[in-house]
RNA sequence: UCCCCGAUAGCUCAAUGGUAGAGCAACCGGCUGUUAACCGGUUUGUUGUAGGUUCGAGUCCUACUCGGGGAGCCA
């Protein structure tokens, strides 16, 4: 490969210029988003080119005496150029400063202009969810990439700076007592030719000892499980990896597959468990503001008036706590009041997006995280509440609730006590064998712990205003959608 | 999976059951340190798929596919 004559740099470099400043040398490489040429001067183009390092591209204006003007002249989005030249300070406005090209390269030219996909012009998102492919190119997209890595790196720095231990969970998984709902089936057997065995009942069913893995295996639909471990002699972990869940869940807020962060701390209760995800988001908005400062205004004035405003709200206010109980008393009230649900409001059933949408986004407009709800809606790892009252059982189990999106993080106090644990597996009718190294953990040193799940694409939604989860995953798998 | 809505040029959208249109993009020309540039011109169609009704269907009916909004499941 043919080098620049003079320093290659990223465009974000350049326009911060560090490391350069006005009159310096410059070579950039990337792809065009715009040409605009002019016949003043003898002739110019006015190139604006990305790299993906910054939001904003940089422009270079190409002279008729540069080499390669002819070439510069049919430039069109998404061309693929070396531009060399000087930092110079912008006659025109829009840019501080622009280069001064004295040479441009054509690397990849864009084979048919007029149906280049993501040309310079709006598309809908939907559009460009079927050129996923192409469409980091666009601007929103290209924010939405680097916001994604910002609170990726931010997740990671956040749990190490606090002597947290980062715990690899598997992806594939053969137990079948994590209980989240559809799993995907991980198989190598040759689906027309299963094998097959008789059942006690005289049936027959698949042999799944002749499978890969000699029993049923499934992609993970949550490291909680293992990572509980982890917790059990590391004190503080996390694990931050894909999930898998089959469920057809055809909304704007689920994926098929999707990353989770699912921290668990050791010696802990539930309200340590939500000062954690409290001082978890907020370390995670601080961090995105900062260094993503040009992404963020991008999603202000284009995504979602108001959002900057709405996410120091969340720096600044803690988060409102509330007993499910209470939240039921509020709600009622709320409706008798003229507050208009579709759906009643009960104790003992789950509370409804409507009503999760009122208290987090019409009576407290904050983040609110909900406790103790009743066990019978709830997992059955969740700590049973002392004292409670005949027929009003509550586990400690914490959502929290962000406007907008609704609940963004769920989690829990674990049943630590091995008698409770084994009462829970039996009113739910699940095997105690199928638990047999879950419920070591309480024979062998238990403590109290807890921990909660996080679904990262949620998060993103949040920070960044975007309004559907297929937009802020590089490739969406979701039902009827694998491309890419 | 359920309810509602939609699918027409590369993209965004028009078109009373009666000749298929505009803006943008692309291309050509004009003007211009341009920047959602502007002005003039040119090119662009299996109207999602399969049936049906009708003299005639982009338009009405049925099924399917895909997409959007809402709900459920949940993160």
């Amino acid at each position: 490969m043919r080098r620049c004559g003079v320093k290659w740099m990223r465009v974000a470099d350049v326009l911060a210029r560090r490391g350069i400043d006005v009159g310096g040398a410059v070579c950039v490489k990337g792809w065009v988003r715009s040409n605009r040429e002019s016949k003043a001067d003898g002739g110019l183009c006015f190139v604006t080119i990305s790299d993906g390092t910054c939001f904003d591209p940089v422009q270079a204006v190409v002279r008729a005496d540069a080499a390669g003007f002819a070439n510069a002249q049919r430039l069109t989005a998404g061309c693929a150029v070396e531009v060399e030249g000087t930092l110079v300070e912008s006659q025109g406005k829009g840019q501080a400063v622009e280069i001064a090209a004295t040479a441009v390269r054509v690397v990849g030219w864009v084979d048919d202009p007029e149906t280049y996909p993501v040309s310079n012009k709006r598309h809908t998102f939907e559009y460009l969810r079927e050129v996923a492919h192409l469409r980091v190119r666009t601007n929103t997209f290209g924010a939405v990439a680097r916001v994604r890595h910002c609170l990726s790196f931010a997740v990671h720095r956040f749990f190490h700076e606090r002597g947290f231990y980062y715990v690899h969970t598997p992806i594939i998984t053969a137990s079948d007592c994590e209980g989240a709902g559809q799993m995907f089936r991980v198989s190598t057997l040759d689906l027309l030719k299963l094998p097959t065995r008789s059942r006690p009942d005289g049936g027959r069913e698949v042999d799944f000892s002749q499978d890969f893995f000699g029993k049923e295996a499934h992609l993970t639909v949550s490291g909680q499980l293992n990572v509980e471990t982890y917790c059990s002699a590391l004190s503080r972990v996390y694990t931050f990896g894909p999930t898998f869940r089959a469920e057809n869940s055809n909304t704007s807020r689920h994926l098929a597959e999707f990353w989770m962060i699912e921290p668990e701390i050791a010696f802990a209760d539930l309200h340590a468990d939500a000062d954690l995800a409290e001082e978890f988001i907020r370390f995670l908005i601080d961090t995105v503001l900062t260094e993503r400062a040009d992404d963020m205004r991008f999603f202000e004035e284009r995504i979602e008036k108001g959002l900057i405003a709405r996410l120091r709200h969340v720096l600044e206010t803690p988060f409102r706590r509330l007993p499910y109980t209470e939240a039921v008393e509020l709600l009622r009230r709320a409706a008798d009041k003229g507050a208009k649900f579709e759906f009643p409001v009960a104790w003992g059933t789950d509370l409804q997006s409507e009503h999760e949408r009122y208290l987090t986004e019409e009576h407290f407009k904050q983040p609110v995280v909900l406790m103790h709800y009743p066990k019978s809606i709830k997992a059955f790892y969740m700590r049973l509440d002392d004292g409670c009252a005949p027929g009003r059982e509550t586990v400690s189990a914490m959502d929290v609730l962000v406007p907008r999106i609704g609940e963004i993080i769920g989690g829990s106090q674990r049943e630590e006590r091995l008698d409770r644990l084994d009462q829970r597996l039996d009113e739910m009718k699940l095997p105690k064998e199928d638990y047999g190294w879950y419920r070591d953990l309480r024979r062998y040193g238990t403590v109290p712990h807890a921990g909660f799940g996080l679904g990262f694409e949620r998060l993103m939604l949040f920070v960044t205003g975007m309004q559907n989860i297929r937009d802020v995953i590089p490739f969406p798998r979701a039902p009827k959608q694998a491309d890419f």
